[in-house]
RNA sequence: GCCGACCUAGCUCAACGGUAGAGCACAGCUUUCGUAAAGCUGAGGUUCUGGGUUCGAAUCCCAGGGUCGGCUCCA
């Protein structure tokens, strides 16, 4: 007997035999065709799955389920392999393709090893033969096979990929029998669950190919990788590729050439970014802003060279360890070597030890806009996102092993502050730990364990969320990071606060303590933007290239109805200029309207429309970015107005009612 | 670094084996204008670089550089 219950509480009893299906039919014909797969006892399971005697808790999955979208991708993953094997042929080698949940763009892929390369432009001819084997609606079927039945299946099929898969089962995890699901002339090897025929899929699209290595690792054979997207309905899927289209437009790299933000160049290098006068604004107003909140937070300010000796970096552990992302050393004719510094940290230990510490002056906090080099490798460089030369809004904080979880506790708290200031508030927080089996990491083992718990007990003290990822450690402490997602979902680490016993063991950092003996101090790395090329690329997209008021390069464009009233505008510039706004006037010959135009699309926050009128009244009439006009104000309130909330930095904003005109 | 695509005027793009073109931007002139594009004229090119194939290459082939999407990496 099979009793089954449903979600609304209801239950239905089978004497011989019951499937989802069979029990979604009997509820009614609708939810028959609607579903898509069922939850079993809180497992997902297939439509027609036997359930086995007793009692169960059962719903059906319908295209309203979160989930039943990932059953629906990775069924249209499976339908992308058998296309891709009727085209290409029985040397196809098809190896893994998931659903993907979290995905910006894509919503499955499937990695092939193929007798042919193919690219983009063999996709069109491989979603035809999926849309083929969509119509023919074949079954889709679930069978258990043992392990030496599995493999014999796909050895006859010349799957080498899935055999060894199978063999790594079998070995790893100990089991004796896997699922592989059927459908027609095309066999996988699947957990599941899949939909029961390949007609339920409606709306799908492939999108790109890529490369990936074989289980990730690069000394792996490459593979081409396919990447899709499926929605149970075409509308769905229509919205969704607009809004990616809609979502690359605010890519910082077109925004920042189209507001004049910063250029990349060949001719300087790759990924050394070269900022514009607009941008830097943007820069010097953050970094400022900063400078006043490290002010307040007791840090001191120090200024170091850009290279220093290799010998310099073999004590700190970046040499030899990390010389494949360096700069190549310098050599001088004096037969000493030099480096492009990678990092800050060594030089701010030469200016923490070039003094005597009483553990009356810890923490010592100090902190410079460091720009570091990084031989990035080519395939990796992204706009500002990821560069070769970049700054960091850094800071090593040496305090006494007491003093260790209030300084992190306020670099948390800093970093916050950062955040919320700008309203990027789509960041998560990663604890980044040591891998156990990597031999990456400098240190003894008990000195981590320790930098771990500090940084445990703050976050559960200041109450973040977080996830801790091991392997994600810097190589002298463990991190913790705030990582936010570009335009186009790509996830970048931001702010972070690192903890380190390691590196004042390696320089024998020390200060003296209360019982006058020499004592080892604890370090913190942190920078809470990170860095500001990859921080304001990011902000960048966030703010869709529409700064608020205090970070928008020109704040008030100024703009005269025609050339006689060029004087007037003059005027209002430099009335603005002495109130400490970035104001312009566009004197050009055009007409209001194409001025109005130009100001717009260069996102100027404000601007001001004179002529006769506004001459004969000394007012300006103002029009709001994202408002549209406000109407005539008196020149000096509108500035003040202005000023108050250029120096609210996002809190408030003025003119916030349209005129009625 | 690896796989694939791409690289033409300052920018965005067209021409796809037969005289390199458009729009925007820029310069000059005309217009003096009221809330998202006035008109005319002009200037602007080593078609990424180097080799090759061809009577002829922006176009086809090879090598290098760069960009983009992934993969790997990311102190």
């Amino acid at each position: 007997m099979i009793v089954v219950k449903l979600p609304d509480g209801d239950s239905m009893q089978y004497d011989d035999s019951a499937t989802p299906a069979r029990v979604a039919g009997d509820i009614s014909s609708r939810l028959a065709s609607a579903a898509v797969a069922a939850e079993v006892n809180g497992a997902a399971v297939d439509l027609n799955v036997e359930l086995p005697d007793g009692e169960h808790d059962l719903r059906i999955l319908t295209n309203r389920d979160e989930q039943a979208l990932v059953i629906l991708r990775h069924t249209t993953a499976h339908i992308l392999a058998q296309a891709v094997r009727r085209l290409y042929g029985n040397a196809v080698q098809y190896t893994i393709g998931p659903a993907l949940t979290d995905d910006f763009q894509y919503g499955f892929y499937y990695d092939f090893d193929l007798p042919e390369p193919i690219s983009a432009e063999d996709l069109p001819k491989i979603e035809a033969e999926m849309k083929k084997i969509v119509g023919e609606n074949i079954p889709i079927s679930r069978v258990e096979l043992s392990i030496d039945q599995a493999r014999k299946r796909f050895v006859e099929l010349g799957q080498d990929y899935k055999v060894e898969m199978i063999e790594d089962l079998a070995r790893d995890e100990g089991v004796s029998s896997v699922s592989l699901y059927e459908q027609g002339d095309f066999l996988d090897m699947c957990r599941g669950p899949h939909l029961p025929a390949t007609g339920k899929v409606k709306a799908f699209k492939l999108i790109t190919t890529a490369g990936a290595y074989w289980r990730g690792d690069e000394n792996n054979k490459m593979l081409t990788r396919i990447y899709g997207i499926a929605f149970f309905e075409k509308k769905q899927l229509a919205a969704h590729l607009e809004r990616i289209k809609e979502a690359k437009k605010r890519d910082h790299r077109i925004l920042g050439k189209q507001l004049g933000l910063f250029i990349i160049n060949d001719t300087v290098g790759p990924g050394l970014p070269m900022w514009m006068p607009k941008g830097t604004i943007i820069r010097m107003e953050l970094e400022g802003w900063l400078r006043g909140e490290l002010l307040k937070r007791g840090y001191q300010a120090v200024i170091t060279p850009h290279i220093g000796k290799v010998d310099l970096y073999r004590t700190s552990g970046h040499y030899p360890y990390y010389e494949h992302g360096l700069f190549p050393a310098m050599e001088t004719d004096t037969g000493q070597a030099y480096l492009l510094k990678p990092m800050n940290c060594p030089h701010h230990i030469q200016i923490y030890k070039a003094e005597q510490h009483s553990y009356r002056d810890l923490p010592v906090r100090l902190s410079e806009f460091g720009t570091v080099y990084r031989m990035e490798q080519s395939g990796e460089l992204s706009g500002l996102i990821r560069v070769r030369g970049f700054t960091q809004d850094d800071a090593h904080i040496f305090c006494t092993p007491e003093q260790l979880e209030a300084e992190i506790e306020s670099c948390v708290e800093l970093t916050k502050l950062v955040l919320e200031t700008l309203g990027l508030n789509d960041y998560r927080v990663r604890i980044g730990l040591r891998d156990p089996d990597s031999e990456k990491y400098v240190g003894e083992s008990e000195n981590w364990d320790l930098a771990e718990e500090n940084i445990r007990n703050v976050v559960r003290k200041v109450g973040m969320d977080y996830a801790e990822e091991p392997g994600e450690a810097a190589f002298y402490g463990p991190k913790i990071d705030f990582i936010a997602r570009d335009c186009i979902g790509r996830e970048w680490q931001l702010g972070t606060i690192q903890v380190d016993y390691n590196l004042p063991e390696r320089f024998d950092l020390e200060y003296i303590g209360a019982d006058n003996t020499a004592h080892r101090p604890v370090m913190i790395h942190r920078a809470p933007l990170g860095s500001p090329e990859r921080f304001i690329g990011i902000l960048i997209e966030h703010f869709a290239g529409a700064f608020p008021l205090w970070l928008a390069p020109v704040q008030v464009a100024v703009l005269p109805v025609s050339d006689k009233f060029n004087d007037y505008a003059a005027k209002v510039v430099s009335a603005g200029r002495v109130a400490g706004l970035r104001m312009e006037s566009d004197a050009s010959a055009d007409k209001i309207g194409a001025k109005i135009r130009r100001a717009a699309m260069q996102k100027v926050p404000y601007i001001f429309v004179v002529g006769q009128r506004e001459v004969e009244t000394s007012t300006v009439s103002v029009r709001k970015r994202g408002l549209g006009e406000v109407g005539a104000v008196a020149m000096t309130e509108a500035l003040d107005k202005l000023k108050a909330e250029r120096d609210s930095r996002g809190a408030e904003e003025a003119f916030t009612e349209k005129s009625d005109q």
